[in-house]
DNA sequence: TCTGGGGTCCTAGGACCC
DNA sequence: TCTGGGGTCCTAGGACCC
């Protein structure tokens, strides 16, 4: 049995913690750029918000002025997510942390009463500690666990923001009336599809036949269908945090056309990318860079492009990221068209620890460990940006994105000096 | 005027091998 | 001229997620 604490409106609620003035106003966070909106209040989401929406569009559903309209601010989202976790922690084994907002776990007793008040006491402390409403579902598997969640979530009136399927009654009842779009893994292409063949619910996709589901669909909806009926088969995330890939993109404040300009964008992202491998005690073996063009001016010729490079040898240093991703944008990067996107993503990841050498490799790798480790000490220390590649990338670049909606740091710093 | 960023997994098809 | 069958590995693209 799985249990999945989902935290409600989570970044809206993270603003909240710090400005209690939000409370029962509508409120959305916009991604950045404030290109569209990434999280909403459930005043929000009554005013007929829809999530994505592109923030100029907001005064489509509503007057502007009434609602609360805030740039995200990553960084604190993921310092009470940690909090969080750490609670979380404290209290159940197994966890899987799914993302900024949502962590799976093994339930700590089949016993359905008992389960529900260590929830409850659960979801208790994480708002009186964190302050953060979440909402907890239990059930058999994975994907059960989204739907009981869900559920808790949008019903107020369940007891203790806690809901649960257990029983093979309840979970066809709950299948019944889960339309197939809210389905977790049945996306906006699959929906349409299912919808026209009649599989209009949850409970009629469980109802087929998995192996008529894998072959009139894929493998990844029969598990789908088998999670549904309560069987439990999704793989555990792995146990490490080791990623596969590493990206660093922008969509720019506004269309450039200067090759220096987007050539200083894509330094930055390699740098943030190496910096990012360091981090994680990993290195790289490919580096690729992107550049693309306004897929909304119907007016500008669209280009888009991206070259991938393997290194002779894996690495983390900044140079040589750094390095690949200046040759990949030259191969990519063509005069003439407007750019309004560019990023570096870092994959084929591996430990640091194991790293092979290539045999024709010159390059002293503990030496340049050794920079690496110095620039990165004097940047934690006294700030990220002390210590740059050439050339550097100062706060007025042209790339940068807008963010017009930032909160006053004083909450902020307040409530952290409140804190510690 | 203004439309995010960062991930995962699966599959088909090509290159290459014997 | 004739041109199999089976395997692996890699990559690009599509689907999904928050």
């Amino acid at each position: 049995m799985y249990g999945l604490v989902d935290c409600n409106n989570f970044f809206v609620s993270c603003e909240r913690v710090f400005n209690p003035a939000l409370e029962r106003r509508p409120v959305v966070v916009l991604s950045n750029n404030d290109g569209c909106v990434i999280a909403r209040s459930n005043e929000a989401k009554r005013l007929g918000i829809p999530m994505g929406c592109p923030a100029f569009q907001i005064k489509d559903h509503t007057d502007p002025r009434q609602v609360v309209q805030l740039s995200a601010r990553h960084i604190v989202y993921s310092d009470l997510s940690h909090r969080i976790m750490a609670i979380l922690g404290q209290t159940v084994e197994g966890i899987e942390i799914y993302s900024v907002d949502e962590a799976f776990f093994r339930m700590p007793t089949d016993d359905v009463e008992r389960g529900h008040e260590m929830m409850a006491a659960l979801v208790k402390r994480i708002r009186r500690e964190v302050g953060v409403p979440v909402s907890i579902g239990f059930a058999p598997s994975r994907t059960l666990c989204k739907i009981a969640a869900e559920t808790a979530k949008k019903h107020p009136q369940i007891k203790d923001g806690v809901y649960w399927i257990i029983r093979p009654e309840a979970i066809d009842i709950m299948l019944r009336r889960t339309p197939i779009e809210d389905v977790w893994g049945v996306g906006r292409r699959l929906a349409p599809q299912l919808k026209a063949r009649g599989i209009t619910t949850a409970a009629l996709l469980a109802a087929l036949p998995p192996e008529v589901v894998r072959i009139n669909y894929s493998v990844t909806l029969e598990r789908t269908a088998r999670e549904l009926r309560g069987e439990d088969c999704l793989q555990p995330a792995p146990i490490s945090t080791s990623r596969k890939t590493i990206m660093n993109s922008r969509t720019f404040g506004t269309v450039l056309t200067e090759r220096n300009d987007v050539r200083d964008a894509v330094l930055n992202f390699a740098e943030r990318c190496a910096k990012h491998l360091r981090d994680e005690h990993s290195v790289a073996a490919a580096v690729t860079a992107f550049v693309s063009g306004d897929r909304f001016r119907e007016d500008l010729p669209y280009y888009s492009n991206d070259c991938r490079l393997r290194l002779s040898t894996p690495s983390s240093a900044t140079n040589v990221i750094v390095h690949y991703a200046m040759l990949a944008f030259n191969n990519i990067f063509r005069e003439g068209y407007g750019y309004r996107r560019a990023g570096v993503l870092v994959s084929d990841i591996s430990p640091d620890s194991g790293v092979q050498l290539n045999l024709f490799d010159k390059t002293d790798h503990g030496k340049q460990r050794e920079l690496m480790k110095a620039i990165d000490s004097i940047n934690d220390n006294y700030g990220s940006r002390m210590v740059q590649l050439a050339p550097q990338a100062d706060a007025t670049a042209r790339w940068r994105p807008l963010q017009s909606h930032t909160a006053t740091a004083s909450h902020t710093l307040r409530f952290y000096t409140a804190m510690s």
